[in-house]
DNA sequence: TTTAAATACGAAAACGATTGCACATTTATG
DNA sequence: CATAAATGTGCAATCGTTTTCGTATTTAAA
């Protein structure tokens, strides 16, 4: 079907055996620079590529990396998984893309499918709904290797990268405050996630050292339908007690509110300041009122989860992924949805 | 490392051979039900997994598809490709993603490492920089399975699937002309890729069909910089003899377009009336003011082209992919971006 | 009762690469 | 000149499956 010439009818037109010429393309020491010429320029000519899985199998690796995330249509997990590929791709790695679409049984299913070795590590980012992660103990157990970021697992000991997610908080509200805010609503997808785990500890601290006292009423966990988000949202923002401002925890909260604030009569930021987690910048801008967004270095974070991999799974005798947790900054920039002008 | 129990640890265990214990596993009719019920119990006992490598080594395929994309951050690709898993997941397919960042030298690297055989079939759209499609034809001609979709090469005898650009591009100029524009610019990506071809297609009949000739300078060529883009179109906006309409023929322009524009004094839609080719709603209702829009069913578009996949690479003695266009059709929705109130 | 057919299983050869080992030839050393 | 070392190459095993044969046993047919 596909496959073109393979080692042995190289070596024949050669006039090599197969080993000679394995050799000569790996470019071991035993071979002569001559048979090495011939050999390089006869397999260029003949096109030969090796088949991947003799390779793999042989071997006991696969050059491949399966990403995990949680959805697609996210401009944050798109920008991780191009900073992965930046990497990987210099180095012959495939990328296997794998969506969860938030449901922790997919996410079971696909880390189960993925314990036969058909990847040699897995980065990903759990689901909203992952809460038991015996799936992922179980893997990183039996010495697979894993790497988190963003929604992290903290309790199973390998190397995760997140953001400054409680500072960037604990700013964000601090923010909201200083534009005069007092009653500020923290929107979140699920309570389970690390990323809702420490960037609400950020925000109780934020308004506790205003000397805002946090009104349970104010913390909305929010479903998979875009619609019921934006009608919870929406509720919230028409009831009695009303927020004057919100930090999202997530874009596509940001989202729903500004739907939701065009159901009412509210005006942002006078009525209502928003601030969000926002990797869309062009977007952000667009938005009327601009976004005020604490923006995560999604690329990069990308970039360095497949960075500690490659050198993981490229160098010889590499140790295990160290239980380590790195952080690297956000930054929020400020945009109409917080200043009255 | 990861690998658990083999085939031949698992026979042992149960006192029978390989090929049974294969067999087994496989349902075939050779073996009887009272040892297939103990290989089975044994083998999910043992948590035996096939190693995909030896078997797609055995078997010459790889359960795996390769999607090839122009760009992760974009929300019709993600949908497309959301489509695509949501079938070949049910299959128990792979997929391999790969981002070509519209660079046709991108493109080329990864279409020549899935030559061998790493994957069963591709699904793709191209760059927009491809116009040279030698790497294409070479695939195909070697019998490579090979499915297009939106960006196509129309060339190359295999299955494509489009939407119906020339006749939404008409609708969508006509829609403009009929709320009263008279000087409509038309932005695209290259002039190279089939999708402006049919939608340009589309918007000059619509034009000369309305009696309007069209204007060289109101036909504009992006390229890859967003702050250029918005530039580029930002002049056109405050050249002498501007558009009073415009139809985007991607996304991304439409965005670069509302971002020129706060760059000016127009305002949309009275001086100005968007249409574009859009595919996140939630978005498109968002901007200010809402964007009309052009949407093409990604979902099911990568949904058609896997089932088609699917279908082609699962069933025994199946026919190539026949040389065919099918069209899909795409949704106006009217929104204010075009209708003065 | 003999023979044919069905049933259930095992031995071994693929698939296409890599690699430890053996071996022949050449070159260096005493 | 004899021996040791270095060099270049081939043989065959291996990775973990699937599958073609072959064969032993049981069952059915004559």
């Amino acid at each position: 079907m596909s496959t073109g010439v393979n080692l042995k009818e190289l070596a024949a037109e050669l006039k090599l055996s197969p080993s000679t010429v394995s050799r000569a393309l790996n470019d071991s020491y035993e071979i002569s620079e001559a048979t090495k010429k011939k050999v390089i320029s006869m397999a260029e000519k003949l096109n030969y590529q090796p088949n991947p899985f003799a390779r793999s199998l042989r071997e006991n690796k696969s050059k491949t990396i399966a990403v995990v995330i949680p959805e697609r249509m996210s401009s944050f997990f798109s920008k991780v998984v191009d900073g992965i590929e930046e990497i990987t791709q210099q180095y012959g790695y495939h990328l296997l893309v794998y969506s969860t679409h938030e449901d922790v049984d997919r996410e079971k299913r696909i880390v189960n499918l993925l314990m036969n070795g058909r990847a040699d590590a897995i980065v990903m980012s759990v689901s909203s709904q992952t809460s038991d992660i015996s799936h992922l103990t179980r893997l990183h157990e039996r010495g697979f290797p894993l790497v988190f970021f963003d929604r992290i697992c903290a309790d199973i000991p390998t190397t995760k990268f997140i953001t400054n997610d409680y500072e960037s908080a604990y700013e964000g509200t601090k923010h909201l405050i200083q534009q005069g805010c007092r009653k500020i609503a923290f929107l979140m997808l699920s309570k389970e996630l690390s990323i809702t785990k420490d960037r609400h500890r950020g925000y109780l601290d934020a308004l506790s050292h205003a000397g805002l006292s946090p009104e349970p009423g104010l913390n909305l966990t929010c479903c998979q339908g875009e619609e019921e988000n934006i009608e919870a949202i929406r509720q919230m923002l028409q009831s009695p007690d009303r927020p004057d401002g919100i930090l999202s925890s997530v874009e596509k909260l940001a989202l729903a509110t500004y739907h939701a604030v065009r159901r009412t009569d509210l005006k942002i930021p006078q009525d209502l300041k928003i601030v969000s987690y926002f990797s869309n910048l062009s977007i952000a801008g667009l938005l009327t009122p601009s976004l005020t967004t604490i923006t995560q270095p999604a690329f990069s974070i990308g970039e360095e989860c497949a960075k500690l991999l490659m050198k993981k799974l490229t160098k010889p005798r590499q140790p295990d992924l160290p239980n380590q947790l790195i952080t690297v900054p956000s930054k929020i920039t400020m945009r109409a949805s917080t200043i009255v002008v």
